[in-house]
DNA sequence: AAGACGAAAGTGGTTGA
DNA sequence: TCAACAACTTTCGTCTT
């Protein structure tokens, strides 16, 4: 994998209060709001510290472990050149005797048809997680995820593909990153269409308790990607409280619902977007922002001259 | 001229008999 | 398995700014 290199500043204003918004897969620098950089990759270790106390007791040598390989990243590899510890060639028969170790050792790590078929799974679900830049905890989920239905002998009559495609949409569900099936379905090469069914099929199954995507979470994606001010965001998010007092929500796509708050709000603080690009950013059509925000000022009642 | 509006027909999925 | 249904989309003509 190509190493991106590490910006420590902001290129706009030279600040270095850089924040890294997993949710966005961005880079974005908190003085100025810039967005340095859409891609972001999580090279930290799997683990947090919060005082020093923890960080002595989970400091550790070696590679975090992780769940994304098929035997955790746990592996030790024999080293192929003949010589010992000390550098010195190996005599004949230790030479024939670590080849023998070699060969047995290779075989043993991906065995059998389960290891083999979650090995090539579990490098698929890295793959799509990496193109939809999610951040580590996702993609460990996901791995997880992947491991209970292998054990439930789940994938039968189904690919791999789809069946990785709904695992990582099932755990963004799970930890409230904001990916539709759509973008999923494409990082995996499958269609929507399969991506859906695949993942409903987990849903039975697993009877996993995946909340409804709340509309909030939609927000932040869409100020950002709209470049709207902060105050458009707070705006928006009051908007989508009072609709939810109001029961307006229940029943409706939160994309639908997020994405009017947002024209509403951006209206109202004058920084006005219009239906389409706000459409384009939440992938919703105009007539269902249109159909979501007569609802909402019909029943606000704030009938602010939009 | 661009954006907003709304009617009408179509789509894919859920539900309940 | 099928029909009814709700939410959403697509398309298109019209109105507003």
């Amino acid at each position: 994998m190509e190493g991106s290199p590490q910006i420590k500043e902001c290129p706009e204003c030279r600040k270095t209060d850089l924040i890294q918004d997993y949710e966005a897969g961005e880079l974005v620098c908190e003085h100025c709001g810039f967005v340095i950089s859409p891609v972001l990759l999580d090279h930290g270790p799997e683990w947090r510290a919060f005082n020093t106390e923890q960080r002595e007791k989970r400091t550790r040598a070696g590679a975090p472990l992780t769940w994304a390989i098929h035997d955790r990243g746990l592996s030790t590899i024999i080293g192929w050149s003949d010589r010992d510890v000390y550098g010195r060639k190996l005599k004949p028969e230790q030479k024939a005797q670590v080849f023998r170790l070699r060969k047995w050792h290779r075989r043993s790590q991906v065995s059998g048809s389960t290891q083999r078929n979650l090995a090539y799974a579990l490098s698929e679900l890295t793959k799509v997680a990496y193109k939809l830049n999610l951040p580590r905890n996702v993609l460990e989920t996901a791995s997880m995820l992947y491991r209970r239905i292998v054990r439930k002998r789940l994938i039968r009559g189904r690919t791999i593909q789809g069946v990785a495609a709904a695992s990582i949409y099932m755990a963004c569900r799970q930890c409230n990153i904001i990916r539709t099936l759509e973008e999923v379905a494409k990082a995996a090469n499958i269609s929507k269409k399969e991506g859906g069914r695949n993942y409903r099929f987990l849903l039975r199954r697993l009877q996993n308790k995946v909340p409804p995507v709340d509309p909030h979470n939609h927000i932040s994606k869409f100020i950002n990607h709209l470049s709207l001010s902060g105050d458009t965001e707070t705006l928006a998010i009051q908007i989508i409280d009072l609709a939810q007092e109001l029961r307006l929500t229940s029943g409706r796509g939160p994309a639908g619902i997020a994405a009017a708050a947002t024209y509403i709000a951006s209206r109202l603080t004058g920084e006005q977007r219009t239906q389409g690009d706000i459409a384009r950013t939440a992938h919703v059509t105009e007539v269902t922002i249109r159909n979501r925000y007569k609802e909402l000022i019909k029943k606000f009642s704030i009938n602010v001259s939009l």
